[in-house]
DNA sequence: CTTAACAGGTCAACGGTGTTGTCGTAAGGT
DNA sequence: ACCTTACGACAACACCGTTGACCTGTTAAG
């Protein structure tokens, strides 16, 4: 194949489309995400995308290499968005609280999105802002630089993974969203004492319990768990001078 | 369409394929399993397990309705594989860590699987005897039912989440991967300290950290913390008798 | 032992997907 | 006004899941 993709930065030509549309990095990935939000999940194709833009599908291989290339792209758009509006107090269990929850409703708010780049290192503008930042916020805090690194690394999977795994469940139609609701209702909400005691036990809380997303649960659990072990640091090991 | 799927019960009259294979659920579920593992995940389609298997592809389709459910098959057949060599020692917090690594390794040998199935409720016997074991560990361990609840949706949660979180990038195929090690090496072990202090101080331990997963730090500091609440209880709040 | 029913394997086709080689054309720099 | 070339369009390829129609061997009934 040739070069097909050429860099930003010597893209100058701009010739509308047979319909009248002049792509851009931009524009493709704005459309890329409304018609993910429009039409759910599998509605991202490249020729659907091309329909949608009014363009051949082939014209986007002028601007991403791959799909793959393109769920990059999204995925940085999506984070920047996440943190556009985001700012940190100083109260660092404050801060990554509201970023976790933040991050957690972004990607519910986009299904698709969020399960196709969850796992992704995109190393683009918007990534590295929030690495910058969420580190900052660590450091400040007194976290030494590889323990740091660590939360670091725990926090943003948490959020991702859980985000990832909670817009799966949304992204399910209708119908299979109340079978399942139906199979703890019933199934366990009606199980022996005999022969599950525990589930029995405890029917009544899993029946209501298990709709919700347990990310905040599990969100509180990990900020209790990095507060402790910050505390349990030997005084004076936070990196020197860390603003 | 005709009523293609024929019930498991009413299964009998047993032909072999032209290439001579006796098909049969349990031999496509466990195809469907080898072909994974030895080709990666993207090696499932309905065409190369049919080749696999020496049959037409259509022929699935009369053990499934669909590929869909033949990844729930898929599933509720490695949870089997997950549990069965699972044995609670009584201490809760080294059963549950050993659990949890399980069920991660269990997703990571099958990405796929694992994406497909992790927020599914199937309500079969597998998961419910998952559900009995895991609950009766933390309720035996003094936690009240509410919170044993909550604890364990936490911890089920996380470890599926993680699972299909590591798993999606297993199955990136390897040029990918090499890609998202060298944009951490490069792009991020680069960075100026002018504009991006706090990756450069940490540039060392996110090089090496960000390879690996994070799920076994995620589930230590999960585990402390539940510890942590358990041991702020007010005395005699767990149930009575939980054994 | 014969026979009729039908489970289940096979075939061909449909409409979808990502991707690429090729070509024409119009925009921009000179 | 000319050249270069960016970039949009087209056609084709190989793959995908799924289905309706067909055909054949097994099996149970008589």
């Amino acid at each position: 194949m040739t070069d097909r993709v050429v860099p930003p930065a010597a893209r100058q030509r701009k010739r509308p489309t047979k319909q009248g549309v002049v792509l851009s990095a931009e524009l493709i990935v704005d459309t890329a995400l409304r018609l993910i939000e429009e039409h759910g999940a599998d509605a991202l194709s490249v020729r659907r995308l091309g329909r949608a833009l009014g363009a051949d599908p082939s014209s986007l291989y002028r601007y991403f290499r791959d799909t793959d290339d393109l769920m990059l792209a999204i995925a940085d758009e999506l984070i920047g968005r996440t943190l556009r509006s985001w700012r940190p107090t100083g109260d660092w269990v404050a801060d990554l609280r509201e970023l976790g929850l933040r991050m957690h409703a972004g990607a519910l708010a986009h299904p698709r999105a969020a399960v196709l780049s969850a796992h992704r290192v995109t190393g683009r503008r918007h990534e590295i802002q929030a690495v910058e930042s969420i580190l900052g916020v660590l450091r400040r805090a007194g976290f030494p630089g590889p323990e740091a690194v660590r939360i670091y690394h725990a926090f943003v999977d948490q959020a991702l993974a859980f985000g990832a795994l909670d817009s799966a469940g949304t992204a399910l139609p209708r119908s299979a969203r109340e079978a399942e609701a139906q199979v703890w209702r019933t199934t366990y909400g009606r199980l022996p004492a005999e022969s599950h005691p525990h589930i029995a036990a405890t029917a009544r809380h899993l029946v209501t319990t298990m709709r919700a997303s347990s990310y905040p649960a599990a969100l509180d659990l990990f900020l209790d768990a990095a507060r402790t072990r910050l505390d349990n640091l030997p005084a004076g090991t936070g990196d020197p001078r860390p603003h």
